[in-house]
RNA sequence: CGGGCCGUAGCGCAGUUUGGUAGCGCACUUGACUGGGGGUCAAGUGGUCGCAGGUUCGAAUCCUGUCGGCCCGACCA
């Protein structure tokens, strides 16, 4: 391709609505526009770099026996009732009207929409397992679309969904997407992990979420180095600390005047963090509850709201006060009994001993607090937000930290839908059963901007070699060169490579700016330095490093040089 | 939805307090010089000042309404 025959529209300046480095750097690269909130155009690169995407992802989903299917992007509102969720998906639903008043939405997911499909064609054991997917436009209205096409309110996603007769066609299935996952990203040159995850509303009991590492990331991962155990903070566990032994002394009501927070009761009594039982109230429609974890820990609100599985909320100081008497700052557990507050409390709250807790009374805090003798709790769980640095719970060694952004996500359904919208099949024992069901979404155009997030410098983008746009740039300093330039970009065209030459009538820094911030992983510059030695100088955008090779073999050595970097590319 | 803020040329912004008929940088066009990391000079093009209504001799500027956007928070298969 021919940069004065292409648009690629850099922008020197950085538009002022990007945070993150890979929304920058799309919008100055020429990949995107937006046209509304969340919504955005995908310029010539960012659509020649979907393709790639697209092609190693539906390479691996049919060897992974997946079958392409295209749905509907307008959806009735009517499937959407079978399962409930038009009501469930609230504001983030795209929802609009035909011209006789029926509703519709523009599909956010495709469960409903793939089960309906073959509820009614697939009638047989015999028919099973199916894989089917599809790589289709998803609209979500989210409340606060951000970081570009991160977080969008229209993206691109490959969603497959597995139908099996039993759990262990299911288990099949969902090994195979989790092998096909961790194909896709290592094909696309990306640095990721798969983590253990939270479920959230869509249902089912395992799930895992594949992150592409990047400091700015959303989400927080904690890993063990010893064993690989890998979950997001969300859904993270970490073994319990042995209990101490120390003997149970008497309790002792002692003054804290304006000492509320952690650190201040810390500090004031001179005891460690971990001797402390803070205690949080939460409401729900019915009742007042009290949760209980560790002075050093932070409640994991996402592992309370499953454990409650109601909706509910932090009680305002004012209602603490006013409906049980209490003052926050200064509460504990001591007594919340006979208040009618419902107790929880997280697992490590057993191994405490001594421990200290608010009074229940303004300015007084209580010394020596002792499980089942001073308080008791309803339920045990784990409520603490696993951090860096706890004992990993299948081998102990200390769990690590790091961030990275959710690119897929693999879900085990069951029967959530198929029994929802009476889907079943005949299976061999003659018995009418219902789907098991798996889903398995990877975001495409999410991965665009995480493989930039993760692999980006001061000067631009630098795209692993599979994903680029180009696989190598060609620039032509001055109107001596363009002949040779010409010369070298035939042959690399006839060969098949993907080249980009820039025989724009442009300073020669404006060239070299321009082609490291599109990122094209390998860069040749043909200029009178170098030409005069029958030399073409060479440049890897990832790495740095600079090369010149004779020009009678810059064909063979890009050739190979991309054998050797991406055996499967061209 | 709550809190903070912003809509002026394709992009980034000034001008609004104190009303007088719109400006700067980048980009773009033309020419000359220049030619290894966004070069210089000169001459240009481009704006219903988000939209609607009002006040006024006169509104980007004041008033009312409305639409859109950004940031923080709640929320998020």
């Amino acid at each position: 391709m021919r940069y004065t025959q292409y648009y690629i529209p850099t922008l020197r300046e950085i538009p002022s609505e990007a945070e993150l480095d890979s929304h920058k750097l799309m919008l100055r690269a020429g990949l995107i526009r937006k046209a509304a909130a969340g919504i955005y155009s995908f310029l010539p690169l960012a659509h020649r770099v979907l393709k790639k995407i697209i092609r190693i992802v539906e390479e691996e989903m049919d060897r992974a026996g997946g079958i392409q299917v295209l749905l509907p992007i307008v959806q009735p509102a009517e499937i959407w009732h079978q399962t409930g969720r038009w009501n469930v998906y609230g504001d983030e639903m795209f929802r609009l009207r035909d011209r006789h008043g029926r509703d519709f939405c523009l599909g956010p997911t495709h469960e409903e929409m793939i089960t309906t499909l073959l509820k009614n064609e697939v009638r047989s054991y015999r028919d099973l397992p199916l894989r089917i997917y599809q790589i289709q436009n998803k609209y979500r209205d989210e409340i606060r679309p951000r970081f570009g096409v991160m977080r969008a309110r229209e993206f691109i996603m490959k969603d497959l969904y597995s139908f099996d007769r039993d759990e262990e066609g299911l288990n099949r299935s969902y090994e195979a997407m989790y092998e096909a996952y961790e194909r896709i990203l290592t094909r696309c040159g990306l640095k990721f992990r798969a983590v253990e995850a939270d479920s959230g509303a869509i249902g089912g009991d395992v799930s895992h979420e594949f992150m592409v590492l990047a400091p700015a990331g959303e989400a927080v991962i904690l890993y063990c180095e010893a064993c690989n155990y890998a979950a997001n903070n969300e859904k993270a566990t970490a073994a319990l600390p042995a209990t101490a032994g120390e003997p149970l002394l008497e309790v002792e009501k002692v003054a804290t005047p304006g000492q509320a927070t952690v650190a201040e009761v810390t500090a004031f009594l001179q005891v460690a963090p971990e001797k402390l039982i803070k205690t949080l109230f939460y409401k729900t429609e019915t009742e007042f509850i009290a949760v209980l974890v560790r002075g050093d820990d932070d409640l994991n609100e996402i592992k309370l709201g499953n454990l409650l599985n109601q909706p509910y909320w932090l009680a305002p100081p004012e209602e603490i006060a006013e409906q049980l008497g209490l003052p926050v700052g200064y509460v504990g557990p001591v007594g919340l009994k006979e208040k009618g507050v419902k107790v929880l409390a997280d697992h490590r709250i057993k191994a405490m001993k001594n421990a200290v807790c608010g009074a229940n009374a303004q300015d007084f805090h209580l010394l020596n607090v002792n499980l089942e003798r001073d308080f008791t709790v309803d339920t045990f769980a784990d409520l603490r937000l696993a951090k860096a640095g706890d004992p990993c719970v299948h081998c102990g060694q200390p769990l690590q930290e790091t961030r990275g952004v959710e690119v897929g996500h693999i879900f085990k359904l069951g029967t959530k839908y198929s029994a929802a919208m009476n889907a079943t099949f005949r299976d061999e024992d003659g018995i009418e059963k219902p789907f098991i069901m798996g889903c398995y979404g990877i975001g495409i155009t999410r991965m665009m901007a995480a493989a930039i997030e993760q692999n980006n410098d001061e000067d631009g983008i630098k795209w692993p070699l599979p994903i680029a746009p180009f696989q190598v740039i060609i620039l032509a300093l001055g109107e001596e060169q363009k002949a040779a330039a010409e010369q070298i970009y035939q042959e690399l065209m006839a060969a098949g490579v993907e080249v980009l030459f820039d025989d724009r009538d442009e300073r020669p820094g404006v060239k070299f700016k321009d082609a490291d911030l599109i990122g094209i992983p390998l860069r040749l510059t043909v200029g009178p330095k170098s030409l005069a030695q029958g030399e073409v100088e060479v440049k890897v955008r990832m790495t740095g490093e600079d090369f010149r090779w004779p020009l009678a073999e810059v064909t063979a050595r890009v050739l190979a040089y991309l054998k050797e970097q991406d055996p499967a590319g061209v």
